[in-house]
RNA sequence: GGUGACGUGGCCGAGUGGCUAGGCAAGGGUCUGCAAAACCCUGUACGGCGGUUCGAAUCCGCCCGUCACCUCCA
């Protein structure tokens, strides 16, 4: 399908430029994008992050390369202030695990293993292609104490009786990728709580923290402890891609400090260049306000997809991914329900997109196509869209008219007209994601036994519509309704789906 | 205080020197036992003020406004 010579070019947030994409190995990606730490459901915002990551996967495939994507699980909890002692001893995961949610986890361990699986389904049911490999953190602490050995070697580093730090004096380039350089203007905002006295610059940061208190401790040369936030990721990313990797991508909070660490202390033990590519995510807000909490527009994946008779919103996952879609990852990003109900029409249209093929692959009609030269113009247009600089927004508008095509075609569409756009559709899946679930279990779950009791239903209101008893007829479709069901009549049988709590 | 973004029609959001993106919502129509869906039709916007130019939403300057990061966060 793709041009073999399409360049891929995305901002490069180190030079502040949109540069193309130049692999270290030709025709190979080595590509790492920065997990969560695994103590909560993960909410619409985490997700928009690694929905990037997925979109860069799918479209750097696209482009004929070879990719390699790693991206990890941080099921370590680090202190909420990395450089010093919290008193009260306590990090995400521990917090987690005293708070009330934590009472149904045995121990710190038990709750990270659950927050990992959860991300996993969550992923899946936004069609996230999996990784070539998902580390996780504490599966790799002696290759994180090697590390921080050779960087004390090295002089890189340096010992206090709290833990060890790295000596950002040792390392020039260090605020680079941030902008933020100057120690004076870091120093003012510096925690005013810091309580190591023998940190020698008040931007040094945590490689290795002593703690023999802590719920989640390793044993290392300097005693029971655990390793800094910062560290794993160079480690894990090293592992398994290599000194020198073509691009790292995350959030925009870990433009500072993480991924200004993770190179400081990468580029210090090798010599090379950490990552050619730095690709950050813009967080997102809901309705014009920051996520929180406390402003009540915190939503988790969960709680927009779940259905509704397990109290979520029962909204199509997809229309979620493609609402994560509609603004670009490098720019703010409004979240609103307007924009998700808008999704969720489109994602229908998808729907009978595919069931019209079907259906054109039953009646098997004689036709010349009229689709395959129309659609292969859009599928351009959305790749062409995705390999500048992921632009989402554009790539959709060219999907959605697509499907609109393919849909005023009508019932009567032919075999040929059908073929092209059965290709279309999935050629349009494997780049965005948007057409239909990837994933074998997702597909095997909405056949369900509550899909049968609806099917039930149906067969019984078909009867009274043919004895034109009509009152009986309506009377199923209300009760239909009040279980969620919305049901459509078509010329080839009756078409039920699930409401969502906004239609 | 430092660093970096962004301001496009009722709303969301592309475009980035000339050629009405697209979507949602809205109004009208076709279809239909009802209800949807689908399809067709309608709708010319770029924060303000200067400047460059034959021509600016698009380039330059200033101003105003919004936001993020610098502190746990994707």
């Amino acid at each position: 399908m793709p041009v073999l010579a399409a360049t891929f070019r995305i901002f490069n947030t180190r030079t502040r430029q949109v540069e193309p994409v130049d692999p270290v190995t030709p025709g190979k990606l080595r590509f790492y994008s920065c997990g969560p730490t695994v103590y909560s459901y993960a909410h619409i915002g985490n997700f928009r992050s690694f929905l990037s990551a997925d979109l860069i996967y799918r479209t750097a495939r696209a482009a004929g390369l070879d990719v390699s994507y790693v991206t990890n699980v941080t099921d370590v909890g680090h202190l909420t202030l990395d450089d010093l002692s919290d008193p009260a001893g306590e990090d995400r995961m521990v917090k987690a695990l005293n708070s009330k949610e934590g009472e149904q986890f045995a121990n710190i361990w038990d709750l990270a293993r659950y927050y990992t699986k959860v991300l996993i389904e969550d992923w899946k049911s936004l069609n996230l292609l999996e990784p070539t490999v998902r580390p996780r953190a504490t599966d790799h602490i002696r290759e994180q104490i090697s590390a921080v050995q050779q960087l004390l070697e090295s002089g890189h580093a340096y010992e206090t009786d709290k833990g060890i730090y790295f000596d950002v004096s040792k390392f020039a380039a260090y605020g680079e990728l941030s902008g933020n350089t100057d120690a004076v203007e870091l120093a003012p905002t510096e925690r005013n709580i810091v309580t190591d006295d023998q940190k020698r610059d008040s931007r040094d940061f945590a490689l290795w923290k002593k703690d023999s208190a802590h719920l989640m401790q390793w044993y290392s040369p300097w005693g029971w402890g655990f390793p800094g936030w910062h560290i794993e990721c160079s480690v894990m990313s090293m592992s398994y891609l290599g000194e020198e990797i073509d691009i790292h991508a995350g959030g925009e909070d870990l433009i500072f400090p993480h991924h200004e660490c993770e190179i400081a202390q990468s580029e210090s033990l090798t010599g090379k260049t950490f990552a050619r590519h730095w690709v950050h995510t813009r967080f997102l807000q809901v309705e014009g306000q920051k996520m929180s909490k406390r402003a009540g527009n915190f939503y988790t994946v969960r709680d927009l997809i779940s259905p509704q008779e397990e109290g979520g919103r029962g909204i199509d996952p997809l229309a979620v991914r493609m609402t994560l879609m509609s603004g670009h990852y490098r720019k703010p990003f409004n979240f609103t329900f307007e924009t998700l109900k808008a999704n969720i029409r489109h994602r229908q249209r998808f729907e009978e997109a595919m069931a019209q093929v079907q259906l054109a692959q039953k009646q098997a009609l004689a036709g010349p196509d009229e689709l395959g030269k129309p659609l292969a113009r859009l599928r351009e247009r959305a790749f062409g869209a995705m390999l500048d600089d992921l632009n989402t927004p554009e790539a959709l508008a060219a999907a959605i008219e697509g499907v609109k095509l393919i849909l005023s075609v009508g019932k009567t569409i032919n075999a040929s007209s059908s073929a092209s756009a059965s290709d279309w559709l999935k050629t349009i899946n494997r780049l965005l994601g948007i057409v239909s679930a990837e994933y074998e279990e997702i597909k095997r779950s909405e056949a369900s036994d509550f899909g049968k009791k609806v099917e039930l239903l149906i067969e019984e209101r078909k009867q009274a519509r043919s004895s034109r008893d009509f009152t009986r007829a309506d009377a199923i479709r209300d009760s239909l309704s009040a279980m969620g069901i919305a049901l459509m009549d078509t010329p080839e049988g009756v078409v039920w789906k699930r409401l969502s709590n906004l239609d």
